[in-house]
RNA sequence: GCUGAGGUGGUGGAAUGGCAGACACACAGGUCUCAGAAACCUGUUCCCGAAAGGGUAAAUAUGGGUUCAAAUCCCAUCCUCAGCACCA
């Protein structure tokens, strides 16, 4: 047989399956479906390794279930809109459209390369019109529900570029561009209410299974439910309250100072009472060039008494300080705390800088509030009448006296935070609303959808947006009133584009709706949606609440899109995430060349299992190449008189070893890929079969059974190497496609061993081994293990103060 | 800082309470060859030993605990990574 030519086979074969359409699919009720869905790459221009990985585990379970017979739905697309294209707008001139085309053109033709088993036909791109229009469509049905709505907000502005910044354009709190400091600046923007899907998306994951539990875990803790109470704090000498919310009212007594973000509007609207006016204003502007993270991590607390103002403890009636300090965020609760330093780490930290004093209410068993916060529970004390409840109780107790004395109630607070989904961008869906002096906001009506992003506009280097700029664009009519109105130059957040292409995908060209309802129904729920874990918390929740709209609209009749969830690892290159902007990126283009995507597939598969996250070395990949090519060859040797590989004797395998294998094997990687995902280990037992197949005695000599085995082992290695399995199942005479092949079954009594070998531990120290039956009964194996010489030698003299049997696994003695 | 993961030979990893290091990489030695490549064979955690074998207290980040038995369960500490709401 000639050498394994990869280029060759794989091109023949990835042309084969476009030519034969096998992978295009439609609904069929049938049969099973199974939808397969990676997450919706940003064309950023070249595969990276990290993509390799993402979707070589796509298409091996794709593959997989299509050779169990089902109708699997696995298609791909481009989350196309977005911050790159227009950075690479303003560096290089080129148009975002032209950019964002070119990169999608390029990379679809590495994922053509790799012989995903994509049906294309269904290829969305979000910033295709086709696309965009239903989600400008979907803006106007939550603006109809009352989903939708504007309030003002912090963004990052650059004064000298005049322009709204990301928070990837802050370089150490300075503007990637003109290298100016930034501020923040309020803006009135759009929202959209996730909060009041909240509670169902908590409640949604009882029906996750599927999904990982840390997954589950950090979306639990992203939403935040907590139960506390509002508390309203009196200042002296003013009108106002000041509202705080705390899930620790049982602490009130010991509130002796209080904090308010410094983007707080008290802060203004007690401008004229406090003393030290200047010094808050400087300290405000330094908190609004860091992030929210350098705020909240850094060890030293900072910030500035409001000189002149006091709250009233409304529990002890003193007079206690407030403060502004940035480690109180805006975002959270009310942007207020009342701060209890002998009960929270962060206050008493506050406390001790600012000489505050710290009064302790709960005591418990080692607490020393003289040298650290004590957050555990104990019994109250300083607490007035309170003193002496166990602080278990004192949450109940105390909040009902607060609800009592009318200066606060119970409430349920939510760490999410509503949806902000405006951006001052261009590469971006506009949002369909336009502004009327008369009407208000009316939205744009539905046969004037999409509303179209314009494309003949100068990039300047200002940083303005150019829809801004665009008379054609911005004055329109009111579809009220008729008189002039201005259209809405804000675009939309990305991740709302990102937020219901699944649904898409089952009707990728319906012109009339956004998907047709008996279709989406067939295919929804996605059975395996794959991702990296960095998506957990942002896209995974939006998407589920977006779901959740589409099927209050009517249009679906599930509760959640994605069943099960695989968040593979990040492929790193020296620790850190690849990425294009980091420039720390492996592409995959010349692996391909050299090696071929089935060597491509199988090394990242193989490196490692997919949750782990893979720091990237191309050490390994040879002996993947190796290893191929290994599998190649063995079809002259399953077919030849004699092994060509000469082994010992005692390695050699007979007919029932092999079969043994053979089956055992086909029972391991159909449980490693269906139920664990452990890619590397499935690769491995085939590794081994290959090699056992190689020390097999007969081969032609032995009734087939060589050949037996070796279409198993081609047919279990389908999904992963699929070019070339193809290749040589055709070899075999085969005019059917092996990637529509039934997946081989086993047959557990052929795996089933008579007698077993079992180890046994004296004292907990492995000693030796004995064969013994697998039947056997713990009597009859004591005997085994009293008869043999090696564990006679320690039991010599000893007493025998326990003796352990556990079946077909191990043998115990504890000795005296 | 908060939240969630992870730490096992020279390297990627296997083992989820029961034989630590499967399968590979790398390395070393060998067969074939004029030579090289390829292919094939043998060895490879560490320590002692030429080997057979041994380790009564070697070894799964570190220290402690539970158990006949711990990489695996519990507690504490250290380190690495991810996310933290305008990167996608």
């Amino acid at each position: 047989m000639i050498e394994y030519n990869h280029l060759k086979v794989e091109k023949k074969w990835q042309k084969k399956w476009f030519e034969s359409k096998i992978f295009e699919i439609k609904e069929d009720s049938k049969k099973e479906k199974y939808y397969c869905l990676e997450m919706l790459p940003y064309p950023s221009g070249n595969l990276h390794m990290g993509h390799v990985r993402n979707y070589s585990i796509g298409d091996i379970c794709a593959r997989f279930h299509r050779m169990k017979g089902k109708n699997v739905l696995y298609t791909a697309g481009w989350d196309a809109f977005g911050l790159p294209a227009e950075n690479a707008a303003i560096k290089n001139k080129i148009h975002p459209k032209k950019w964002t085309k070119q990169n999608i053109a390029c990379m679809k033709e590495q994922l053509k390369v790799l012989g995903f088993s994509y049906d294309w036909n269904r290829e969305i791109s979000t910033c295709d019109p086709k696309y965009y229009k239903w989600t400008q469509w979907f803006f106007i049905k939550m603006w109809e529900k009352g989903l939708v709505f504007r309030k003002n907000a912090n963004v990052n502005w650059c004064s000298s570029c005049q322009t709204v910044l990301a928070n990837e354009q802050i370089l150490n709190g300075v503007c990637w561009r003109c290298g100016s400091h930034t501020e923040h600046r309020d803006l009135e923007q759009w929202f959209i209410k996730i909060t009041d899907y909240a509670d169902e998306l908590l409640e949604g994951h009882k029906q996750l299974g599927g999904w990982p539990e840390q997954v589950l875990s950090m979306q639990k803790n992203w939403i935040g439910k907590s139960y506390g109470v509002e508390i309203n704090f009196k200042i002296s000498g003013f009108c106002k309250n000041l509202k705080i919310f705390t899930t620790c009212p049982d602490t009130i007594f010991g509130v002796t100072f209080m904090v308010v973000a410094p983007e707080h509007e008290i802060i203004n609207e007690l401008k004229f009472k406090i003393k030290n006016y200047e010094q808050v204003a400087k300290y405000i502007l330094a908190s609004g060039r860091k992030s929210n993270i350098e705020r909240t991590s850094s060890k030293e607390k900072t910030g500035v008494r409001l000189e002149g103002v006091n709250a009233l403890n409304p529990a002890t009636k003193k007079e206690i300080p407030i403060f502004t300090a940035d480690y109180v965020l805006m975002g959270y609760g009310k942007g207020a705390i009342m701060a209890v330093p002998a009960h929270d780490q962060r206050d008493w930290e506050f406390a001790k800088k600012f000489d505050i004093p710290v009064i302790e209410v709960i005591k418990g068993n080692n607490s020393d509030t003289n040298k650290h916060a004590y957050e555990d529970e104990g019994i109250l004390v300083n607490s007035g009448e309170f003193t002496g409840v166990k602080s278990v109780d004192a949450f109940n107790i105390v909040s009902n006296w607060i609800e009592k004395q009318g200066f606060g109630k119970k409430i349920v607070n939510f760490k999410l935070k509503d949806w902000l989904v405006s951006r001052q961008r261009y590469w971006g869906v506009p949002i369909p609303m336009i502004h009327c002096d008369h009407c208000g906001i009316i939205p744009v009506s539905e046969k004037e959808l999409p509303v179209l992003l314009p494309e003949d506009l100068e990039f300047t280097r200002t940083g303005k947006s150019p829809l801004k700029i665009s008379k054609a664009f911005v004055n329109v009519k009111c579809p009220k009133c008729d008189k002039d109105a201005s259209r809405e130059t804000d675009t939309m957040d990305t991740f709302v584009d990102s937020s219901w292409y699944y649904a898409r995908y089952c009707d990728s060209h319906n012109d009339n709706a956004p998907f047709d309802s008996a279709k989406a129904n067939y295919w929804m729920p996605v059975n395996q949606y794959i991702g990296g874990i960095e998506h957990a918390c942002m896209h995974l929740i939006y998407a589920r609440f977006w779901f959740k709209v589409m099927r209050d609209l009517g249009l679906i009749k599930y509760d959640e899109p994605f069943v099960n969830l695989l968040t593979q690892g990040m492929v790193t290159l020296s620790g850190s995430a690849m990425s294009k902007s980091k420039g720390n990126v492996v592409n995959s283009d010349e692996i391909l060349i050299k090696y071929g995507a089935d060597t491509a597939r199988l090394f990242v598969l193989f490196a490692a299992p997919p949750q782990k996250q893979f720091d990237w070395s191309s050490s390994g990949i040879e002996g993947c190449w190796r290893f191929i090519n290994r599998v190649w060859r063995l079809f002259d040797v399953v077919r030849s008189a004699k092994p060509i590989t000469i082994t010992d004797i005692a390695s050699q395998k007979n007919k029932d070893d092999i079969l043994r294998i053979m089956h055992k094997t086909v029972k391991k990687v159909t449980a490693d890929i269906e139920k664990e995902f452990q890619f590397n280990t499935a690769i491995s037992s085939i590794m081994e079969l290959v090699n056992a197949l190689y020390s097999y005695k007969y081969h032609a000599n032995d009734d087939g059974v060589s050949l037996e085995v070796y279409k198993v082992l081609i047919l279990l290695l389908a999904p992963i190497t699929p070019h070339l399995c193809e290749e040589i199942w055709e070899k075999f005479g085969n005019n059917e496609c092996i990637s529509i092949h039934a997946w081989p079954v086993f047959d557990e009594s052929v795996i089933k061993e008579s007698s077993i070998e079992i180890p046994v531990q004296i004292n907990g120290k492995l000693k030796g081994r004995i064969i013994a039956s697998v039947d056997m009964s713990e009597e009859e194996v004591k005997k085994v293990v009293m008869f043999d010489k090696k564990i006679l030698v320690h039991l010599k003299g000893k007493q025998i103060v326990k003796f352990i049997y556990v079946k077909s696994k191990i043998v115990a003695i504890v000795i005296k």
